[in-house]
DNA sequence: GTTTGTGAAGGCATTCACAGCT
DNA sequence: AGCTGTGAATGCCTTCACAAAC
Protein backbone atom coordinates (compact mmCIF):
# COMPACT_ATOMS: atom_id res chain seq x y z
CA UNK A 1 0.00 0.00 0.00
CA UNK A 2 1.44 3.40 -1.22
CA UNK A 3 1.90 3.68 2.56
CA UNK A 4 2.77 6.37 4.67
CA UNK A 5 2.02 9.17 7.33
CA UNK A 6 6.02 9.92 8.57
CA UNK A 7 5.21 12.39 11.20
CA UNK A 8 2.11 13.50 12.85
CA UNK A 9 0.40 15.63 15.60
CA UNK A 10 0.09 14.65 19.33
CA UNK A 11 -3.34 16.83 19.44
CA UNK A 12 -4.72 16.24 22.87
CA UNK A 13 -8.47 16.34 22.94
CA UNK A 14 -9.80 14.28 19.89
CA UNK A 15 -11.58 10.55 20.77
CA UNK A 16 -8.20 9.38 19.18
CA UNK A 17 -9.11 7.67 16.27
CA UNK A 18 -6.06 5.04 14.85
CA UNK A 19 -4.23 6.06 11.87
CA UNK A 20 -5.43 2.59 10.41
CA UNK A 21 -9.34 3.87 10.76
CA UNK A 22 -8.21 7.41 8.89
CA UNK A 23 -6.68 5.42 6.22
CA UNK A 24 -9.79 3.70 5.52
CA UNK A 25 -12.54 6.56 5.99
CA UNK A 26 -11.88 8.06 2.19
CA UNK A 27 -13.35 4.75 0.71
CA UNK A 28 -16.39 4.48 3.23
CA UNK A 29 -17.08 7.93 1.90
CA UNK A 30 -16.49 7.38 -1.11
CA UNK A 31 -18.88 4.04 -0.84
CA UNK A 32 -21.31 6.00 0.52
CA UNK A 33 -21.34 8.85 -2.32
CA UNK A 34 -22.23 6.60 -4.50
CA UNK A 35 -25.29 5.14 -2.85
CA UNK A 36 -26.41 8.17 -2.00
CA UNK A 37 -26.51 8.88 -5.92
CA UNK A 38 -28.40 5.74 -6.41
CA UNK A 39 -31.11 7.05 -4.37
CA UNK A 40 -30.22 3.90 -1.94
CA UNK A 41 -31.60 5.22 1.67
CA UNK A 42 -29.79 2.49 3.88
CA UNK A 43 -27.19 0.03 4.27
CA UNK A 44 -25.53 -2.34 6.44
CA UNK A 45 -22.17 -3.39 7.52
CA UNK A 46 -22.22 -6.39 5.44
CA UNK A 47 -22.70 -4.45 2.36
CA UNK A 48 -21.00 -1.42 2.69
CA UNK A 49 -17.87 -3.28 3.96
CA UNK A 50 -17.82 -5.71 0.50
CA UNK A 51 -18.11 -2.57 -1.76
CA UNK A 52 -14.93 -1.41 0.16
CA UNK A 53 -13.06 -4.39 0.36
CA UNK A 54 -12.81 -4.85 4.11
CA UNK A 55 -14.66 -7.32 6.62
CA UNK A 56 -17.56 -6.14 7.97
CA UNK A 57 -16.45 -6.61 11.79
CA UNK A 58 -13.84 -4.19 10.87
CA UNK A 59 -15.92 -1.79 9.24
CA UNK A 60 -18.25 -1.25 12.70
CA UNK A 61 -15.23 -1.28 14.38
CA UNK A 62 -13.67 1.73 12.41
CA UNK A 63 -17.52 3.62 12.37
CA UNK A 64 -17.34 2.76 15.79
CA UNK A 65 -14.82 5.26 16.71
CA UNK A 66 -16.52 7.97 15.12
CA UNK A 67 -19.58 7.71 17.09
CA UNK A 68 -22.27 5.52 17.24
CA UNK A 69 -24.31 6.09 14.22
CA UNK A 70 -26.05 3.35 13.34
CA UNK A 71 -29.15 1.37 14.38
CA UNK A 72 -28.98 -2.16 15.85
CA UNK A 73 -31.17 -4.58 13.64
CA UNK A 74 -31.72 -2.09 10.54
CA UNK A 75 -28.29 -0.41 9.33
CA UNK A 76 -26.99 2.74 8.66
CA UNK A 77 -28.75 5.94 7.08
CA UNK A 78 -26.86 6.60 3.92
CA UNK A 79 -27.15 10.36 4.08
CA UNK A 80 -26.08 10.80 7.62
CA UNK A 81 -23.24 8.45 7.96
CA UNK A 82 -21.62 10.16 5.01
CA UNK A 83 -22.39 13.48 6.48
CA UNK A 84 -20.65 12.08 9.65
CA UNK A 85 -17.70 10.62 8.22
CA UNK A 86 -17.28 14.15 5.72
CA UNK A 87 -17.29 16.34 9.25
CA UNK A 88 -14.79 14.16 11.01
CA UNK A 89 -12.64 14.44 7.91
CA UNK A 90 -12.78 18.15 7.32
CA UNK A 91 -14.52 18.04 3.74
CA UNK A 92 -17.48 20.05 4.66
CA UNK A 93 -15.09 23.23 3.62
CA UNK A 94 -12.51 22.99 0.72
CA UNK A 95 -8.95 22.57 0.90
CA UNK A 96 -6.85 24.79 -1.14
CA UNK A 97 -3.53 22.67 -2.77
CA UNK A 98 -0.45 23.90 -3.81
CA UNK A 99 1.20 21.70 -7.02
CA UNK A 100 4.82 22.29 -7.01
CA UNK A 101 6.43 20.33 -10.53
CA UNK A 102 4.32 21.10 -13.64
CA UNK A 103 5.86 18.12 -15.54
CA UNK A 104 3.57 15.01 -16.98
CA UNK A 105 2.75 14.58 -13.29
CA UNK A 106 1.91 17.55 -12.04
CA UNK A 107 -0.42 18.60 -15.37
CA UNK A 108 -2.20 14.71 -14.55
CA UNK A 109 -2.36 15.65 -11.23
CA UNK A 110 -3.95 19.44 -12.32
CA UNK A 111 -6.36 17.88 -14.51
CA UNK A 112 -7.63 15.29 -11.91
CA UNK A 113 -11.54 15.58 -11.71
CA UNK A 114 -11.55 13.56 -8.57
CA UNK A 115 -10.21 15.81 -6.49
CA UNK A 116 -12.68 18.78 -7.26
CA UNK A 117 -15.75 16.60 -6.66
CA UNK A 118 -13.97 15.60 -2.90
CA UNK A 119 -13.21 18.94 -1.95
CA UNK A 120 -9.69 19.86 -2.96
CA UNK A 121 -9.20 22.82 -5.06
CA UNK A 122 -6.06 23.14 -6.86
CA UNK A 123 -5.63 26.57 -6.44
CA UNK A 124 -1.70 27.48 -7.68
CA UNK A 125 1.08 25.86 -9.64
CA UNK A 126 4.47 26.44 -9.44
CA UNK A 127 7.75 25.43 -11.74
CA UNK A 128 11.40 26.26 -12.12
CA UNK A 129 11.14 25.28 -15.23
CA UNK A 130 11.86 28.75 -17.41
CA UNK A 131 9.67 27.22 -20.11
CA UNK A 132 6.76 26.76 -18.55
CA UNK A 133 6.63 29.86 -16.01
CA UNK A 134 3.75 32.80 -17.28
CA UNK A 135 2.34 29.96 -19.31
CA UNK A 136 -1.63 28.71 -18.34
CA UNK A 137 -2.53 25.06 -17.34
CA UNK A 138 -5.92 23.77 -17.34
CA UNK A 139 -7.58 23.08 -13.92
CA UNK A 140 -9.79 20.82 -13.15
CA UNK A 141 -12.65 18.17 -14.04
CA UNK A 142 -15.07 18.66 -17.45
CA UNK A 143 -17.58 20.85 -15.88
CA UNK A 144 -14.91 23.46 -13.82
CA UNK A 145 -12.20 23.97 -15.61
CA UNK A 146 -10.07 27.26 -14.70
CA UNK A 147 -6.92 28.04 -16.24
CA UNK A 148 -4.01 28.81 -13.60
CA UNK A 149 -0.88 30.61 -14.80
CA UNK A 150 2.38 28.51 -13.74
CA UNK A 151 4.40 30.60 -11.24
CA UNK A 152 8.05 30.60 -10.86
CA UNK A 153 9.08 28.69 -7.78
CA UNK A 154 10.87 31.62 -6.27
CA UNK A 155 7.55 33.15 -5.58
CA UNK A 156 6.38 29.73 -3.97
CA UNK A 157 5.91 31.85 -0.25
CA UNK A 158 4.42 34.66 -2.11
CA UNK A 159 1.88 32.52 -3.87
CA UNK A 160 0.79 30.59 -1.16
CA UNK A 161 0.29 33.52 1.36
CA UNK A 162 -2.19 34.56 -1.59
CA UNK A 163 -3.90 31.49 -1.96
CA UNK A 164 -4.42 30.71 1.21
CA UNK A 165 -2.70 26.93 0.12
CA UNK A 166 -2.80 24.51 3.31
CA UNK A 167 -1.85 21.43 1.17
CA UNK A 168 1.26 21.01 -0.37
CA UNK A 169 1.72 18.29 -3.73
CA UNK A 170 5.46 17.76 -4.53
CA UNK A 171 5.32 16.54 -8.24
CA UNK A 172 9.22 17.33 -8.91
CA UNK A 173 12.04 15.16 -10.42
CA UNK A 174 14.08 13.46 -6.95
CA UNK A 175 16.64 15.91 -7.06
CA UNK A 176 14.69 19.28 -5.72
CA UNK A 177 12.19 17.67 -3.93
CA UNK A 178 13.83 18.10 -0.85
CA UNK A 179 14.48 21.85 -1.15
CA UNK A 180 10.88 22.32 -2.34
CA UNK A 181 9.64 20.51 0.79
CA UNK A 182 11.90 22.49 2.93
CA UNK A 183 10.48 25.72 1.18
CA UNK A 184 6.82 24.44 1.36
CA UNK A 185 7.24 24.37 5.25
CA UNK A 186 8.91 27.68 5.61
CA UNK A 187 5.95 29.28 4.33
CA UNK A 188 3.74 27.74 6.72
CA UNK A 189 2.42 23.77 4.87
CA UNK A 190 2.03 21.27 7.50
CA UNK A 191 0.52 18.80 4.88
CA UNK A 192 2.71 17.24 2.42
CA UNK A 193 1.92 14.97 -0.56
CA UNK A 194 5.34 13.38 -2.34
CA UNK A 195 5.38 11.55 -5.16
CA UNK A 196 9.36 12.21 -5.76
CA UNK A 197 11.18 8.50 -5.13
CA UNK A 198 12.69 9.79 -2.33
CA UNK A 199 12.48 10.12 1.22
CA UNK A 200 11.03 13.74 2.86
CA UNK A 201 13.00 14.77 6.30
CA UNK A 202 10.56 17.12 7.81
CA UNK A 203 10.64 18.78 11.31
CA UNK A 204 8.02 17.50 13.79
CA UNK A 205 4.01 18.55 13.25
CA UNK A 206 4.50 17.91 9.59
CA UNK A 207 2.66 15.17 8.13
CA UNK A 208 4.33 13.57 4.66
CA UNK A 209 2.44 11.15 2.80
CA UNK A 210 4.13 9.25 -0.12
CA UNK A 211 2.79 7.96 -3.58
CA UNK A 212 5.45 6.09 -5.47
CA UNK A 213 4.60 4.70 -8.27
CA UNK A 214 7.46 2.80 -9.77
CA UNK A 215 7.52 1.16 -5.65
CA UNK A 216 3.85 0.19 -6.49
CA UNK A 217 4.55 -1.52 -9.11
CA UNK A 218 7.93 -3.42 -7.99
CA UNK A 219 6.08 -4.42 -4.64
CA UNK A 220 3.50 -6.40 -6.94
CA UNK A 221 6.62 -7.66 -9.00
CA UNK A 222 7.72 -9.26 -5.91
CA UNK A 223 4.51 -10.71 -5.62
CA UNK A 224 4.20 -12.19 -9.16
CA UNK A 225 7.76 -13.43 -9.09
CA UNK A 226 6.35 -16.01 -6.46
CA UNK A 227 3.46 -17.00 -7.89
CA UNK A 228 4.85 -20.63 -9.24
CA UNK A 229 5.84 -21.96 -12.55
CA UNK B 1 0.24 4.27 2.77
CA UNK B 2 -1.32 4.33 -0.22
CA UNK B 3 -2.21 0.81 1.52
CA UNK B 4 -3.08 -1.35 -0.34
CA UNK B 5 -3.01 -5.58 -1.28
CA UNK B 6 -5.70 -7.36 -1.09
CA UNK B 7 -5.56 -10.69 -2.25
CA UNK B 8 -2.58 -12.76 -2.06
CA UNK B 9 -0.81 -16.07 -2.91
CA UNK B 10 0.33 -18.45 -0.25
CA UNK B 11 3.02 -19.66 -2.09
CA UNK B 12 4.14 -22.70 -0.08
CA UNK B 13 8.59 -22.76 0.33
CA UNK B 14 10.13 -19.34 0.19
CA UNK B 15 11.48 -18.25 3.56
CA UNK B 16 8.19 -15.89 4.30
CA UNK B 17 9.07 -12.36 4.29
CA UNK B 18 6.21 -10.29 5.40
CA UNK B 19 3.95 -7.57 3.94
CA UNK B 20 5.44 -4.95 5.92
CA UNK B 21 8.96 -5.56 5.28
CA UNK B 22 8.13 -6.13 1.17
CA UNK B 23 6.57 -2.99 1.29
CA UNK B 24 10.07 -1.55 2.54
CA UNK B 25 12.32 -2.90 0.16
CA UNK B 26 11.53 -0.64 -3.19
CA UNK B 27 12.64 2.43 -0.51
CA UNK B 28 16.11 0.51 0.60
CA UNK B 29 16.64 -0.58 -3.32
CA UNK B 30 16.26 2.89 -4.68
CA UNK B 31 18.84 4.61 -1.32
CA UNK B 32 21.10 1.37 -2.48
CA UNK B 33 21.09 3.00 -5.96
CA UNK B 34 21.69 6.16 -4.81
CA UNK B 35 24.97 5.35 -2.92
CA UNK B 36 25.84 3.36 -5.13
CA UNK B 37 25.80 6.59 -8.07
CA UNK B 38 28.18 8.38 -5.42
CA UNK B 39 30.24 6.10 -5.72
CA UNK B 40 29.72 4.80 -1.50
CA UNK B 41 30.70 1.15 -1.11
CA UNK B 42 29.61 0.38 2.76
CA UNK B 43 26.66 1.83 4.52
CA UNK B 44 25.74 1.29 7.90
CA UNK B 45 22.29 0.21 9.20
CA UNK B 46 22.01 3.88 10.82
CA UNK B 47 22.82 5.65 7.64
CA UNK B 48 20.56 4.01 5.22
CA UNK B 49 17.53 3.83 7.58
CA UNK B 50 17.90 7.33 7.63
CA UNK B 51 18.17 7.81 4.10
CA UNK B 52 15.14 5.53 4.31
CA UNK B 53 12.97 7.14 6.58
CA UNK B 54 13.06 4.05 9.27
CA UNK B 55 14.33 3.40 12.54
CA UNK B 56 17.60 0.80 11.63
CA UNK B 57 16.51 -1.77 14.15
CA UNK B 58 13.46 -1.90 11.42
CA UNK B 59 15.91 -1.80 8.79
CA UNK B 60 18.05 -4.54 10.46
CA UNK B 61 14.96 -6.69 11.26
CA UNK B 62 14.00 -6.49 7.51
CA UNK B 63 17.38 -7.12 5.70
CA UNK B 64 17.79 -10.27 8.68
CA UNK B 65 14.56 -11.55 6.56
CA UNK B 66 16.92 -11.61 3.40
CA UNK B 67 19.53 -13.17 4.54
CA UNK B 68 22.68 -12.34 6.48
CA UNK B 69 24.41 -10.03 4.05
CA UNK B 70 25.83 -7.42 7.08
CA UNK B 71 29.62 -7.89 8.47
CA UNK B 72 29.21 -6.86 12.31
CA UNK B 73 31.54 -3.90 13.08
CA UNK B 74 31.47 -2.71 9.63
CA UNK B 75 28.15 -2.37 8.02
CA UNK B 76 27.23 -3.33 4.30
CA UNK B 77 28.35 -3.32 0.82
CA UNK B 78 26.41 -1.36 -1.25
CA UNK B 79 26.39 -2.83 -4.22
CA UNK B 80 26.51 -6.33 -2.58
CA UNK B 81 23.14 -5.47 -0.62
CA UNK B 82 21.61 -3.60 -3.53
CA UNK B 83 22.11 -6.76 -5.89
CA UNK B 84 20.56 -9.06 -3.35
CA UNK B 85 17.17 -6.78 -3.04
CA UNK B 86 16.74 -6.42 -6.53
CA UNK B 87 17.12 -10.26 -6.93
CA UNK B 88 14.68 -10.93 -4.11
CA UNK B 89 12.25 -8.65 -5.36
CA UNK B 90 12.77 -9.88 -9.31
CA UNK B 91 14.12 -6.83 -10.70
CA UNK B 92 17.04 -8.31 -12.59
CA UNK B 93 14.68 -9.19 -15.47
CA UNK B 94 12.26 -6.29 -17.00
CA UNK B 95 8.37 -6.71 -16.19
CA UNK B 96 6.11 -5.67 -19.29
CA UNK B 97 3.03 -3.15 -18.18
CA UNK B 98 0.21 -2.53 -20.15
CA UNK B 99 -1.85 0.26 -18.99
CA UNK B 100 -5.40 0.60 -20.03
CA UNK B 101 -6.48 4.33 -19.84
CA UNK B 102 -5.09 6.81 -21.78
CA UNK B 103 -6.12 9.81 -20.08
CA UNK B 104 -4.07 12.60 -18.70
CA UNK B 105 -2.96 9.72 -15.39
CA UNK B 106 -2.03 7.31 -18.48
CA UNK B 107 -0.20 9.70 -19.95
CA UNK B 108 1.41 11.07 -17.47
CA UNK B 109 2.48 7.49 -16.44
CA UNK B 110 3.62 6.44 -19.86
CA UNK B 111 5.89 9.38 -20.04
CA UNK B 112 6.92 8.33 -16.12
CA UNK B 113 10.75 8.03 -16.43
CA UNK B 114 11.06 6.44 -13.23
CA UNK B 115 9.74 2.93 -14.18
CA UNK B 116 12.51 2.34 -16.94
CA UNK B 117 14.97 2.65 -14.32
CA UNK B 118 13.63 0.40 -12.18
CA UNK B 119 12.99 -2.35 -14.49
CA UNK B 120 9.54 -1.65 -15.42
CA UNK B 121 8.99 -1.38 -19.53
CA UNK B 122 5.08 0.15 -20.77
CA UNK B 123 4.80 -2.19 -23.75
CA UNK B 124 0.93 -1.53 -24.57
CA UNK B 125 -1.50 1.56 -23.84
CA UNK B 126 -5.46 0.33 -24.26
CA UNK B 127 -8.24 2.98 -24.49
CA UNK B 128 -11.93 2.75 -25.18
CA UNK B 129 -12.51 5.97 -26.73
CA UNK B 130 -12.41 5.65 -30.56
CA UNK B 131 -10.64 9.31 -31.04
CA UNK B 132 -7.64 7.52 -29.24
CA UNK B 133 -7.02 4.36 -30.76
CA UNK B 134 -4.61 4.51 -33.26
CA UNK B 135 -2.95 7.67 -32.12
CA UNK B 136 0.58 7.41 -31.19
CA UNK B 137 1.74 8.52 -27.31
CA UNK B 138 6.03 9.30 -26.39
CA UNK B 139 6.91 6.55 -23.52
CA UNK B 140 9.41 6.46 -21.21
CA UNK B 141 11.87 9.26 -20.10
CA UNK B 142 14.17 11.57 -22.21
CA UNK B 143 16.76 8.95 -23.32
CA UNK B 144 14.69 5.70 -24.23
CA UNK B 145 11.61 7.60 -25.72
CA UNK B 146 9.73 4.88 -27.79
CA UNK B 147 6.22 5.65 -29.24
CA UNK B 148 2.95 3.20 -28.75
CA UNK B 149 0.22 2.40 -30.66
CA UNK B 150 -3.19 3.06 -28.47
CA UNK B 151 -4.78 -0.08 -28.87
CA UNK B 152 -8.52 -0.37 -28.70
CA UNK B 153 -10.17 -1.88 -25.71
CA UNK B 154 -11.42 -4.63 -27.79
CA UNK B 155 -7.99 -6.07 -28.50
CA UNK B 156 -7.29 -6.34 -24.87
CA UNK B 157 -6.58 -9.91 -24.93
CA UNK B 158 -4.87 -10.02 -28.26
CA UNK B 159 -2.50 -7.64 -26.66
CA UNK B 160 -1.64 -8.90 -23.80
CA UNK B 161 -0.70 -12.17 -25.31
CA UNK B 162 1.46 -10.53 -27.92
CA UNK B 163 3.33 -8.71 -25.48
CA UNK B 164 3.33 -10.57 -22.53
CA UNK B 165 2.62 -8.23 -20.51
CA UNK B 166 2.43 -9.45 -16.97
CA UNK B 167 1.48 -6.09 -15.15
CA UNK B 168 -2.11 -4.16 -15.49
CA UNK B 169 -2.55 -0.39 -14.99
CA UNK B 170 -5.88 0.70 -14.65
CA UNK B 171 -6.18 4.34 -15.58
CA UNK B 172 -9.80 4.60 -16.35
CA UNK B 173 -12.52 6.10 -15.01
CA UNK B 174 -13.82 4.50 -12.01
CA UNK B 175 -17.02 3.50 -13.50
CA UNK B 176 -15.45 1.16 -16.46
CA UNK B 177 -12.24 -0.28 -14.03
CA UNK B 178 -14.19 -3.56 -12.44
CA UNK B 179 -14.94 -4.77 -16.32
CA UNK B 180 -11.42 -4.02 -16.99
CA UNK B 181 -10.22 -5.90 -14.73
CA UNK B 182 -12.57 -8.65 -15.34
CA UNK B 183 -10.92 -8.85 -18.21
CA UNK B 184 -6.92 -8.79 -17.69
CA UNK B 185 -7.65 -11.49 -14.96
CA UNK B 186 -9.53 -13.58 -18.27
CA UNK B 187 -6.47 -12.41 -20.11
CA UNK B 188 -4.34 -13.98 -17.47
CA UNK B 189 -2.65 -10.67 -15.86
CA UNK B 190 -2.36 -11.77 -12.21
CA UNK B 191 -0.92 -8.25 -10.82
CA UNK B 192 -3.08 -5.09 -11.15
CA UNK B 193 -1.95 -1.40 -9.91
CA UNK B 194 -5.39 0.22 -9.63
CA UNK B 195 -5.84 4.14 -9.95
CA UNK B 196 -9.65 4.23 -10.34
CA UNK B 197 -11.26 5.15 -7.22
CA UNK B 198 -13.04 1.74 -6.49
CA UNK B 199 -12.24 -1.39 -4.81
CA UNK B 200 -11.90 -3.70 -7.62
CA UNK B 201 -12.99 -7.36 -6.82
CA UNK B 202 -10.62 -9.98 -8.17
CA UNK B 203 -10.18 -13.70 -7.92
CA UNK B 204 -8.24 -15.79 -5.15
CA UNK B 205 -4.77 -15.33 -6.86
CA UNK B 206 -4.51 -11.55 -8.11
CA UNK B 207 -3.23 -8.99 -6.44
CA UNK B 208 -4.38 -5.64 -6.50
CA UNK B 209 -2.73 -2.70 -5.63
CA UNK B 210 -4.78 0.52 -5.22
CA UNK B 211 -3.33 4.18 -5.78
CA UNK B 212 -6.55 6.75 -4.91
CA UNK B 213 -5.03 10.37 -5.40
CA UNK B 214 -8.16 11.90 -3.63
CA UNK B 215 -7.56 9.66 -0.80
CA UNK B 216 -4.43 10.63 -0.22
CA UNK B 217 -5.36 14.55 0.06
CA UNK B 218 -8.33 13.54 2.93
CA UNK B 219 -6.22 12.13 5.05
CA UNK B 220 -3.75 14.69 4.90
CA UNK B 221 -6.78 16.70 5.79
CA UNK B 222 -8.21 14.94 8.42
CA UNK B 223 -4.77 15.70 10.15
CA UNK B 224 -4.45 19.05 8.96
CA UNK B 225 -7.75 19.71 10.59
CA UNK B 226 -6.46 19.01 13.85
CA UNK B 227 -3.56 20.75 13.68
CA UNK B 228 -5.09 23.56 16.58
CA UNK B 229 -5.40 26.83 15.88
C1' DG C 1 35.10 -0.23 20.14
C1' DT C 2 31.71 -0.75 16.50
C1' DT C 3 27.80 -2.59 14.24
C1' DT C 4 24.98 -6.49 12.94
C1' DG C 5 21.48 -10.08 13.90
C1' DT C 6 17.86 -11.56 16.88
C1' DG C 7 15.10 -13.31 20.92
C1' DA C 8 11.92 -11.07 24.02
C1' DA C 9 8.75 -7.45 25.10
C1' DG C 10 5.50 -4.26 23.92
C1' DG C 11 2.06 -2.03 21.13
C1' DC C 12 -1.36 -1.95 17.47
C1' DA C 13 -4.67 -3.70 14.42
C1' DT C 14 -7.85 -7.27 13.09
C1' DT C 15 -10.92 -10.96 14.00
C1' DC C 16 -14.03 -13.40 17.00
C1' DA C 17 -18.09 -13.93 19.22
C1' DC C 18 -21.79 -12.32 21.61
C1' DA C 19 -24.47 -9.02 24.47
C1' DG C 20 -27.58 -5.36 23.61
C1' DC C 21 -31.11 -2.86 20.81
C1' DT C 22 -34.64 -2.49 17.44
C1' DA D 1 -35.25 -12.45 14.02
C1' DG D 2 -31.57 -9.13 12.48
C1' DC D 3 -27.77 -6.13 12.88
C1' DT D 4 -24.85 -3.04 15.45
C1' DG D 5 -21.37 -2.07 19.02
C1' DT D 6 -17.67 -3.92 21.67
C1' DG D 7 -14.79 -6.58 25.11
C1' DA D 8 -11.65 -10.46 24.61
C1' DA D 9 -8.51 -13.03 21.98
C1' DT D 10 -5.44 -13.43 18.36
C1' DG D 11 -1.93 -12.21 15.31
C1' DC D 12 1.32 -8.95 13.31
C1' DC D 13 4.68 -5.41 13.43
C1' DT D 14 7.91 -2.56 15.78
C1' DT D 15 11.05 -1.48 19.39
C1' DC D 16 14.23 -2.85 22.91
C1' DA D 17 18.35 -4.49 24.37
C1' DC D 18 22.09 -7.36 24.12
C1' DA D 19 25.00 -11.30 22.61
C1' DA D 20 27.81 -12.42 18.72
C1' DA D 21 31.11 -11.14 15.32
C1' DC D 22 34.41 -8.21 13.39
Amino acid sequence: MPSKVSSSSKDGNSPKISEATVSRLPAYYRALSQLADAAQVRVSSEELAALTGVSSAMLRKDLSHLGSYGTRGVGYEVEFLRYQISREMGLNHDWSVVIVGVGNLGRALAHYGGFGSRGFRVVALVDADQTLIGTKVKCGAEGKTVELLVHALSDLEDVIKETNARLGVVATPADSAQVVSDRLVKAGIRSILNFAPVHLSVPEGVDVRKVDLASELQILAFHEQRKAV
